[in-house]
DNA sequence: ATGCCGGTGTCACACCGA
């Protein structure tokens, strides 16, 4: 039994009264973080492994983006990419000890996709050409992979008209539009992704994962997204055994306005 | 719904999120 989680906290240092609450709530043997907020000498790792999680590969930078991933199981990091190919914090790879599948350890990759800024037009805005790129160069790491691999995390990207709450009203809003949704289709295909989150609530069935700290009353206006994803290689999607959601986590002391996904496998 | 919120960093604001 292998149980991951992927959470965009929002700040490491500010949320860790309510990781350490996930944590003794839920327990995943494995914890992957976004947008940690800081640099890893800062990075509450002491406070984590208290509490067992003393395994970890974090990858931080000052003030903004961030992963970590932090394990109660052994883990080894393997990669940090720099798929935006400018210095940033976006991801950390790492191999979890002594659990196969096929016959080779399993992989955990952590990524934060950049959120591509405002204008959904990459001459106007250069932002959104960078997270085209970013997801790009994922494409190309994807197409190489010959370990059964999960990657998690924000990617900043609602696919499915049900993983918004207004298909038409949002098609041009970055996360949603569809140069944004071709170019994942793509990486999907590079590596033939299971959609982890969407095998175990299908489509079209409502499937959020953020809420705007702007909209007020989040739970009666509802206007959420799927913005984090869990997908795994074909054969280490076929050991998940249950997925699910923690909405309540949207309403917890000083929230983040991402919730945590968890994934149990039988491996 | 281009923001009514909420982070960080440096010191009243900028910049970022999506």
């Amino acid at each position: 039994m292998l149980s991951v989680a992927t959470w965009n906290i929002n700040s490491a240092r500010l949320r860790l009264p309510i990781i350490e609450k996930y944590l003794e709530m839920q327990g995943p043997d494995v914890l992957c973080l976004q947008e940690i907020k800081c640099q890893e000498h800062q990075f509450p790792a002491d406070a984590l492994a208290a509490l067992g999680y003393e395994h970890q590969a974090i990858c931080g930078q000052k003030g903004y983006h961030g992963v970590a991933t932090v394990s109660r199981v052994p883990i080894r990091e393997v990669t940090r990419h720099d798929w935006q190919a400018n210095g940033e914090a976006r991801h950390v790879g790492v191999e979890v000890v002594d659990r196969e599948v096929g016959g080779k350890n399993v992989r955990i990759d952590n990524v934060y996709v950049p959120a591509g800024g405002d204008e959904p037009d990459r001459e106007k805005n250069p932002k959104f050409g960078q997270k085209l790129d970013f997801l790009e160069r994922m494409t190309d790491w994807a197409k190489s992979l010959d370990v059964p691999t999960l990657i998690v995390g924000d990617f900043n990207i609602a696919p499915l008209e049900s993983d918004v709450w207004n298909h038409k009203q949002l098609l041009k809003v970055v996360s949603h539009t569809p140069v944004e949704v071709e170019t994942l289709e793509r990486f999907q295909k590079a590596h033939g992704w299971v959609d982890i989150g969407r095998e175990h609530i299908r489509d079209p069935e409502r499937y959020f994962s953020w809420w705007s700290y702007r909209s007020k009353d989040w739970r009666v206006n509802d206007r959420g997204r799927r913005l984090d994803h869990m997908w795994a290689s074909p054969e280490f999607a076929a050991r998940a055994t249950g997925h699910s959601l923690l909405e309540d986590a949207r309403d917890w002391e000083k929230p983040s306005d991402h919730i945590p996904l968890v994934t149990e496998f039988d491996i």
